[in-house]
DNA sequence: CTGAAAGCGCTTACAG
DNA sequence: CTGAAAGCGCTTACAG
C-alpha cells in the first residue's frame, strides 16, 4: 500500500488528472514536510521557519493553486467559519422582506471581512423542535443570527444554555440573549418632534402593528415620550393601531379625518401603513402635507418615490445586519459575551412634513 | 493509547460532559459496529440487517441524539449538500432586490426537500478572479445558482469547463450555460395585447433599461410583436427608454405626453419605471386610466399600492428560484445536463389599464 | 528550524 | 448478516 500517495505527481499531472491538489502535493513540490505547508499557509505564530521555505511552500501552493479542503480543516478544527442566518417567518413579513436584501448585504460583508461564509435558512415553523438545531448538531455552522425570534422556540433556550453563539435581529425581552434592534423609542420620538417642530400640536398616531409586537409599544412609547416633552397632553382618541399591512393605514386614517377637528399632522409607525394614510387622505380630497402632514417610519425603499415622497424615520438596515455579524463574530472569535444593541436612526426629510414646502416660501 | 476513545460512556455521561455523540457511541449503546450504524442510518440498499438490530440501532440513534458531523460526510463523500447562491452587484440592483426575498424563499425550499443548505455569498465585483471559485475549490458547495451572470465572468467559464454544476438567474446568451429565467418576450407581449383588446392603438413603450441588457431588448421585442399580429405598424417614435429607475419613466413619459396626439396607453417595461411614469402623468393633470392607460411589467411588491393600484406582468420570483434550485439538484444528483428554461409570466389586472373601470360601466 | 505520527468522525470496500 | 481496517485531507502536540 502506498503511504504518500501522490507525492511523485507533478503539477501538470495534477491538472491532467483533474485533481485537486493537497497540502501534500504542496508539500512534495516545495521539498518540505506537511506540517510546514500548514504552518506557513497559516500563517501560525512564534514557529521559525526560514524565509526561504515560506517562499517555497507559497510558491508550490500558488503552482498548484492550492485550497485547502473546507471539511478536512472543520473536522480538524472543530469550526465551520460559516455564520448561520436564520429567518422566521413573521406575520410582518412583507414589512421585513424590505429591509432583507440589506441585512443581508451587512451580514456578508462583516462575515467575508473576517473569512467567514453565510449559510441562509428559511424556518416557516420555527417552534418546531428541528426546525435549525440540526445546523448546529451536525457542526455545519459556528454561530447564529436569528431574525424574528419567539419566546417559544424551545431550541433557542437550549442553545442558549449550551453557551453556543447566538445573536438575536430584534429582541426577545427578558431572556438575556444578545441582540442589535432598531433603537425604536428614540425614531419614534423623533418622528413626532420633527412634526411638533413644525408647529403642530394635534398630531395623531397610527403605529405599525397590535401593541403586544416590542418595537410597535416602543414607538408609541416615543410618541408619548416626544409629546410630553412638548407639553402636550397624550390624548388616546388620537391613536390608531395598524397592522403591518397598507389597508389598516386607509382605515385608521380615514378614522383620524372624521375626528373634530381633525389631527393637522400624524406620525405613522410604519411606512406601509402610512402608504394606506396618504390614499386615505388623498381621496378624501385633501393635500399632504398642506391639509395633513405625514411622517412614517422605516423608509422602506418606496417611500422615496410616492406622492409626495414620504418623510420618514430611516431604519438602518444594512448596519444591522453588520453589527449583528459583527457581535457574533466577537463571540466566536473572542469568545466574549454578546450585549443588547439598539441602532440609531435618522430622519429623512422629504415632502410629506411639510419642511420643504416651508423653506421654499421662506426663500421666495 | 486508547483506540475506542468512549465506547465504555453511557448516554448521561456523554450530557454531562457536554460531548455530542459519535457513530462510535451509538454503535457501542447498539451492540453493533460502526459499519453497521453507517449501514441502517444512512438506509444504505442491498445490504442485509436484521429489523431487531436495525430498532436497536435507531433507538440507540435516538437517545444519543445523535447527529453525523457534516465534515467528517463530506471529507469521505466528497459532497456536502449544500448549494452556492452568488449573488451580483448589477445596475437593477434595486428592482432585484425587491424579488430577492422570493428568489431565496424559493430555492430554500426546494434545497431543504432535498435534504440541502444553502449558502448565500454577495460578490461586488463578479469579474474578480477569486470572487467565488474559492467557495468551489475549498470543497464548500456541490453546484452554484448565478443571479446576474456576466459574459467576463472568467471564473464562469472555467467552472462550466470542469463540468461543475452551475445554473444562471438570467441568461447569458450563446454560452450554452444552464438557466431559469422570465419569458419576457412572451410576457411584454401580453401586456400590449392587454391594452390592444381594450381598444387602444395609440400605445407607446417605455423599456426597462437600455437595450443592451437582454430583458430589455427582449420586451421591446414582444412589444413588437403584438402589434405585428394585430395589424399595427411598429412607430419608433413612440419608443422610449428607461434605465431601471423611477426617475426615467417620469422623463420618458413627460415625452411621450409631449406628441401629438400622445399615445392613449404605455406599456412600461418596469414597475419602477412606471411609477415615474404616473407621476409624470398626474403631475400633467391627466387621469390614469382615462387619459392614459399604464401596463406595468415585474409586479413588485408595491404595485398593488400606488394610485391606481398599477395593472402589470408578474414576474414569478418564487418560482425563479425553486426550479433554479430544483434543475442543479438534478445536475448534482441525477447527473443531468442542465437546460433553458423560460418561465411564464402572468397578467396582474388592477386599476391603472381601465379594464375595471370599463366592466364597472358595464354593469351599472 | 523541521518532520513523523496521531487523530478529527465519518464511509466503504473487503473479508468472513 | 456483521466487523476490522483503511482512508478522506487536514492540524497539532511532540520529538528532535
Amino acid at each position: 500500500m502506498m503511504l504518500t500517495r501522490v507525492s511523485h505527481f507533478s503539477g501538470e499531472d495534477l491538472v491532467a488528472a483533474k485533481r485537486r491538489a493537497t497540502s501534500q502535493d504542496v508539500a512534495a513540490r516545495a521539498g518540505v514536510s506537511r506540517t510546514t505547508v500548514s504552518l506557513v499557509l497559516n500563517g501560525v505564530p512564534n514557529v521559525r521557519i526560514s524565509e526561504k521555505t515560506r517562499a517555497r511552500v507559497f510558491l508550490a501552493s500558488q503552482e498548484l493553486e492550492y485550497y485547502p479542503d473546507a471539511a478536512a480543516r472543520s473536522l480538524v478544527r472543530g469550526l465551520t467559519q460559516t455564520l448561520g442566518v436564520i429567518l422566521c417567518q413573521t406575520p410582518d413579513r412583507i414589512f421585513a422582506d424590505a429591509f432583507l436584501p440589506e441585512v443581508l448585504r451587512g451580514i456578508g460583508e462583516a462575515a467575508q471581512g473576517n473569512g467567514f461564509r453565510v449559510l441562509l435558512q428559511s424556518v416557516e415553523d420555527i417552534t418546531r423542535p428541528a426546525a435549525y438545531l440540526h445546523l448546529v448538531r451536525e457542526k455545519r455552522i459556528d454561530g447564529i443570527i436569528l431574525s424574528g425570534p419567539r419566546a417559544d422556540d424551545q431550541q433557542l433556550l437550549r442553545l442558549r444554555e449550551e453557551g453556543f453563539p447566538v445573536v438575536l435581529l430584534g429582541q426577545l425581552e427578558g431572556s438575556g440573549i444578545p441582540f442589535v434592534d432598531v433603537d425604536n423609542i428614540a425614531g419614534a420620538k423623533r418622528g413626532a418632534e420633527h412634526l411638533l417642530s413644525l408647529g403642530h400640536r394635534r398630531i395623531g398616531l397610527i403605529t405599525n402593528a397590535p401593541l403586544h409586537y416590542t418595537a410597535s409599544a416602543q414607538r408609541l412609547l416615543g410618541y408619548r415620550q416626544a409629546l410630553e416633552e412638548w407639553g402636550i397632553g397624550f390624548d388616546s382618541s388620537l391613536v390608531r393601531y395598524g397592522d403591518f399591512h397598507e389597508e389598516s393605514g386607509k382605515k385608521a386614517m380615514a378614522q383620524l379625518l372624521d375626528l373634530s377637528p381633525p389631527p393637522t399632522a400624524v406620525f405613522v409607525a410604519s411606512d406601509l401603513v402610512a402608504f394606506g394614510a396618504m390614499e386615505a387622505i388623498k381621496s378624501g380630497g385633501l393635500r399632504i402635507p398642506q391639509d395633513t402632514a405625514l411622517v412614517g417610519f422605516d423608509d422602506v425603499p418606496l417611500a422615496r418615490y410616492v406622492d409626495p415622497p414620504l418623510t420618514t424615520i430611516r431604519l438602518p438596515a444594512y448596519e444591522l445586519g453588520a453589527r449583528a455579524a459583527a457581535m457574533l463574530l466577537d463571540m466566536i472569535q473572542a469568545k466574549k459575551d454578546g450585549e443588547g444593541l439598539l441602532l440609531d436612526t435618522e430622519l429623512v426629510v422629504r415632502e410629506s412634513c411639510g419642511l420643504r414646502a416651508r423653506e421654499a416660501m421662506l426663500i421666495e
